[in-house]
DNA sequence: ATAAAAATCAAACAAATGTTTGATTGAATT
DNA sequence: AATTCAATCAAACATTTGTTTGATTTTTAT
């Protein structure tokens, strides 16, 4: 994609995470990316391609990498969802707008692409999670066998949910946390995630520690 | 509250769930509701405070049961969280098209009175996890010392995350479920959801079964 | 039955919306 | 240098938006 879709994409994606797709107008996208408002629809046709445009891009780097890792035949079933589940943290870490709209889209969008964009996603990490599962309690390293279906719901939802809490979590935490500037907190916040969604996992799956 | 603004709510409710608060008009809601468009600022003053409005009718009842649980000296500390999730549970079932506009107004609201709200809602229920997980540890019966800000977003992501995945679920699930009646698998799916959530709750807790 | 109050209605309002137009500028190609 | 193509722009467009108006109907109270 040429640099100056990316441009207006990601100018878009920011203000689209805090305002929503139907509470931003194409004149805040063009103010925000400093373009003429015609940009839009020069570059992209409509505003709804421009929200599909943003979602293809997101969402194609998505699930290369938990495939290559799910193929490695060098590392252990833990170490795979692990390895899965701290990628996976680190996405949304680091794309924490992106999934603050896909949250929201989940829920109102009316736009055919998108849902099967989004149907899409959902399907092939939980097809991914199945495979890791089985080949694991195959091997007796999983002793349980949990619903698959709400592994993903929890792993995903706790994700999502913890996007919103992150201000939140700062008042309950102590004043040496609070007083960490934004990239530590944020990274000090998305580690402690980590250990949590691990700790959920290991209990779910029931398996030992390394 | 007079029986005309909760009829005109309802339906309200309804139609934001599924098309968000920007993505639906006064006149659809006057439509859905059958009732003149004029008819919302007269009763409610403007979209706006309709929301606010909404907000306040539904979250209005939603800690009592709790809090009455937490103060009940007749059950155990598991029983009382149990039970606690229980209701939470049927609560989210119950009011489903509520809970789905608390989602997205979680990401997108610009509303100070619905943040907070919002803000505060978190806090009681973080506040009564505490007391009761503080509770049962002073006794003996949690064994862990969990991260309470991540149960708290744990609990409510999944069950949050839940409601978007009802569909996708009835793909997942073998025949004999998807047959079942909307209003049946309604039950079985939130059934099956409450039970996860307890295994989360009492693998988090470390506690063993009554 | 009459007066007062509450509820309903179609119509109008200004403002904001997504999109298109047609002219103009800039860069690349011949 | 001339021509072609891509990019940018201000302005205009038809709709849709939330809200208000002022008249009319319905309900309530006297």
């Amino acid at each position: 994609m040429a640099t100056k879709e990316e441009h207006i994409l990601l100018h878009a994606e920011q203000i689209i995470a805090t305002q929503g797709y139907n509470g931003t107008s194409v004149r805040d996208i063009a103010a925000k990316a400093k373009v003429n408002i015609s940009m839009i629809s020069y570059y992209f046709g409509s505003k709804e391609k421009l929200m599909e445009a943003l979602f293809k891009w997101r969402m194609d780097s998505g699930i290369h990498f938990a495939q290559e890792i799910l193929e490695n035949p060098d590392y252990s079933e833990v170490e795979k969802i692990e390895l899965i589940l701290y990628n996976y943290v680190n996405r949304v870490k680091k794309l924490k707008n992106f999934y603050l709209i896909m949250q929201t889209q989940q829920v109102i969008s009316q736009n055919k692409i998108i849902n099967d964009l989004l149907k899409n996603y959902r399907l092939r990490y939980i097809q991914l999670l199945q495979l890791l599962i089985e080949s694991g309690q195959e091997k007796g390293i999983f002793k349980n066998n949990p619903n698959l279906f709400f592994i993903h719901t929890t792993l995903t939802g706790t994700l999502f949910n913890a996007i919103n809490g992150m201000q939140l979590y700062k008042d309950f935490a102590d004043d040496e946390v609070s007083k960490l500037s934004e990239a530590k907190f944020k990274d000090y916040y998305f580690e402690n995630l980590f250990i949590h969604l691990k700790s959920l996992l290991k209990n779910l799956l029931g398996y030992e520690n390394k």
